[in-house]
This record gives structure tokens, sequence and C-alpha cells, in this order.
DNA sequence: AACTATTTATAAGA
DNA sequence: TTCTTATAAATAGTT
């Protein structure tokens, strides 16, 4: 723009590169904020050079809060970034259902388990009893031997009564 | 920056803010596309007008690119983001072995009810067959009454065998 | 980093 | 909004 014309590609000599660089940088940053002040916008430009320095320039207060203003008026990041939470959050709520699915089942189970036991207990309790009545009736008849279950010892022991 | 020097401040005439808006937006976008392509840097900007219209210019692929690479060479916000995303991690991972150790207790129940069963059946099956040794016994005596624990026959039924 | 010849951007007007 | 143009500003090449 000045003692000849720029040909618009990339400057091959690299100091020259570097000083071009340098120079409309800090022109690009004036505009900026030139723009900003005059026309009361608000701007975040971010400039990375080819070496991957970071240069910033956010006309109202953190760039942060602009790059979130950005996203909600932009579309499909907004959407990205809603996204990766809420495929956590539904793969939570999935999993927290299978959990209580899973747990229902074995309460089922559980329940059902509890159920049989209470009948084998009582139909136990049903036998020894006809039992005792029998041996009554046999001690009558002292030939027949009296041979106890050994299974009811272990389960006297298991439920302790 | 013709006819006549500006100051830099607010341009209180609105029509005249607006056409410098304008000018001066393209003008900037203009700039930072030469600074890109001449200087071989990554640009990102992005103008919202006073009125909240967004403007933006990315010189390499998509902004989204663009922030999420300044959010790493930046601090604070990279940090903000991924503690969202770890808390709702870390939430997951406490559920998941809640549910572990939930299971794993209802299993072991499952598995002692099992066992109590077990047992119980087979005290039951070793009452019965005293009980039918018993009866061949008392045959010899027929004024012994025969009475069948109602409970055996539930019993039968549920387990079906 | 400074200089300056030129190009480029743009303010005001149409 | 777009075009024009006088002039301010930016900057390429040089020192």
């Amino acid at each position: 723009m000045a003692r000849g014309k720029v040909q618009m590609r990339r400057i091959e000599n690299p100091v020259h590169r570097q000083v071009t660089f340098c120079k409309r940088r800090s022109g690009l940053l004036k505009k900026a904020k030139e723009l900003s002040v005059l026309c009361d916008a608000e701007i975040g430009l971010v400039i990375f050079s080819p070496h991957g320095k970071l240069y910033e320039l956010a006309t109202n207060g953190s760039m942060q809060g602009l790059i979130e203003k950005y996203m909600k008026s932009s579309s499909c990041y907004v959407e990205k970034q809603a996204d990766e939470k809420q495929v956590l959050e539904s793969k939570m709520e999935v999993n927290m259902l299978k959990n209580e699915v899973d747990m229902d089942i074995m309460s089922q189970e559980i329940q059902l388990l509890k159920n049989k036991e209470g009948i084998l207990k009582a139909a136990n309790k049903c036998l020894q009893e006809q039992m005792e009545m029998q041996y009554i009736a046999v001690e009558t008849d002292p030939t027949m031997p009296n041979i106890p279950c050994p299974l009811i010892a272990v389960q006297n022991e298991i439920y302790q009564y």
C-alpha cells in the first residue's frame, strides 16, 4: 500500500513476512478498536501468528463473555456444546433407569425367595409337628427306629430358632 | 479519514453512525483477510452491531475450531468448560459405583436366600421320606389317622416337582 | 525502529 | 444503499 502494490498472496520471505505481520496486526487491532468506539460495536478479534502465538482484542470486558454471546447468536456450536452435555446427561438417565429396572427385578426375586422361604419353613414346621405326633404313636411300637433328619440341625443352626 | 479528521468517540448521529459502521466493518474484514493471506495467520473476528447483529470472519475453516484453539491457548475458560463435563462424568461414575455396590448387596442377599431355600428343600425332602417310612410302619396300626400337611401341596405346586 | 512515497480507506456529499 | 472524490490513514520498501 505504499511504494508498490502488494500481491495478495503469502509473503515468501520470512523476514519480510514477519515485519508485515507486525505492522498489519497493529493496524488491524487499531481499526477494530476504532470501529468499536465510533459505532458502539462489540468486537472480538483473535490472531494466531504462523508460529501459534496468540494476539487478541475484546472490546467490552472479557473474551469469554463475547464467545458465549457468539455461541448464543451462532447456531451449530451451541448445539454441539449442548450436545456433549446432553449426551452425558441422557447416558446418566439411561444408566439410572437401567439400574432402577435391575433393582426392581432383583427386589422381586428377593421377595419371591422370601415368600418361598416362608412357605418352606411353614411346611417344615407342619411336617415336624406331624412327625412328632407319629413318634408318640410309634412309642406304642418300640421296634421302629427313630432316625433324626441331619438337615434339620443345619437348618436350625442357620435360622437360630 | 477523508474530508475531515474523525474524533475518536462514539458518533452521535444514528444515520451517520450506521453508515460508518457499514463502511468500517467491511474495511476491517478486508484487512483481516489480507493479514491472514499475506502473513499466513489464522484470524477470527466477530463483530456485534449495536443492535446485536453478528458479523464474523474465520480465516481457516470454522469459527468453532478457532474458538477451541483459543480456549486451549487461553486459560480459565477451558477449565470452566472442562469442569461442567467433569462434574457430570464424576456424578455418573459415583452413580455407577453406588449401583454396583447395591447390586452386589442384593446379589449376596439373593444367593443367601437361595442357599437357605436349598437347605429347607433338602430338610423338607428328608422329613417327607422319614414320614413315608413311618406311614409304612403305621400301616401295622390302622387306627392311626393319616393327616397330610396342607402346605406340602402348596409347596409342590410352586416348585412344580 | 524511523522515514516517506504511495496505496488504501473512508467521510462527506450526491 | 451505492457512487464519487478529497483527504486521512496505513503501510511497503528503504534506511
